[in-house]
DNA sequence: ACTTTAAGTTACGTTAACGTAAACGTCAAT
DNA sequence: ATTGACGTTTACGTTAACGTAACTTAAAGT
């Protein structure tokens, strides 16, 4: 059962942010972390918020972004015509993170093209770096 | 030969920017268009440049960012120094574009699941949209 | 009692990436 | 000659995502 909870300093450090993006992911309505008397108090649900915040930051999506894919996991959709929107998110979703993917895969290409030449050049050939 | 040259609108429209944002990328020297009196001209290799930018900012890169992979394009690098730190440049963002993959395929599996249960909630099975 | 140490609140500052508005030039068509 | 459709420069405004004080409170150790 690993831990259960964290304070802020921990989970600030674990992640390395500072106390201050995660009390403005407080603010922003991210995540809503217990009290005990005026401390905060991190569940892992918690953690794992800030797992996805995080994430979604590194492929460039804004914290509202990163709200909208959170809420989409937790399911208080009752009904169909919430379900029918929710899905249509989804897969929009999808298809936009579909685009990056092959974004990356382009500049990575470009960038093995880049590299190549670079050894070339130093004289290398295809080593992984044996000083 | 395409077309060879075009003008900033034409640009704008097709790339679905505004022309102050590619005036603003000049600014900031991302791009220097020729000039015919004071009209600027942008050849294909400013459409190339534009092309980079604009899939940098779709994986959440800075101008800045961008302008450095720009930048690694082009062989002004003269002597064995600067292509030892030229390369090292590549690897390091070729390494955080493989973060970047991962974080995308991550979330791609976490929306398949909230997929599917939308589709199991709504009594459908794997259908494309067949209305 | 005193001092770290960690947490908190409040509020103003900052940077990036444009948007928006004002005021003007240019050329073709009416 | 004027009206648009495009282009230009200059400059101020805006939003997001925190950073950076500055100050306070509470708990813990010596």
């Amino acid at each position: 059962m690993s831990k259960k909870t964290y304070t802020i300093s921990e989970l600030a450090s674990e992640f390395d942010i500072t106390t201050r993006a995660i009390r403005f992911y407080e603010e922003k309505g991210l995540i809503q972390p217990a009290r005990e008397g005026r401390k905060r108090v991190y569940s892992t649900a918690d953690r794992a918020r800030l797992t996805l915040i995080l994430r979604g930051k590194r492929i460039g999506m804004s914290l509202d972004e990163s709200m909208e894919i959170i809420a989409m996991y937790d399911p208080d959709h009752g009904n169909r015509d919430q379900l029918k929107e929710l899905l249509g998110r989804v897969q929009e979703r999808q298809l936009s993170l579909q685009t990056q993917l092959e974004d990356i895969q382009a500049t990575l290409e470009s960038l093995n093209d880049v590299e190549q030449r670079c050894r070339k050049a130093l004289g290398q050939h295809d080593q992984q770096g044996e000083l």
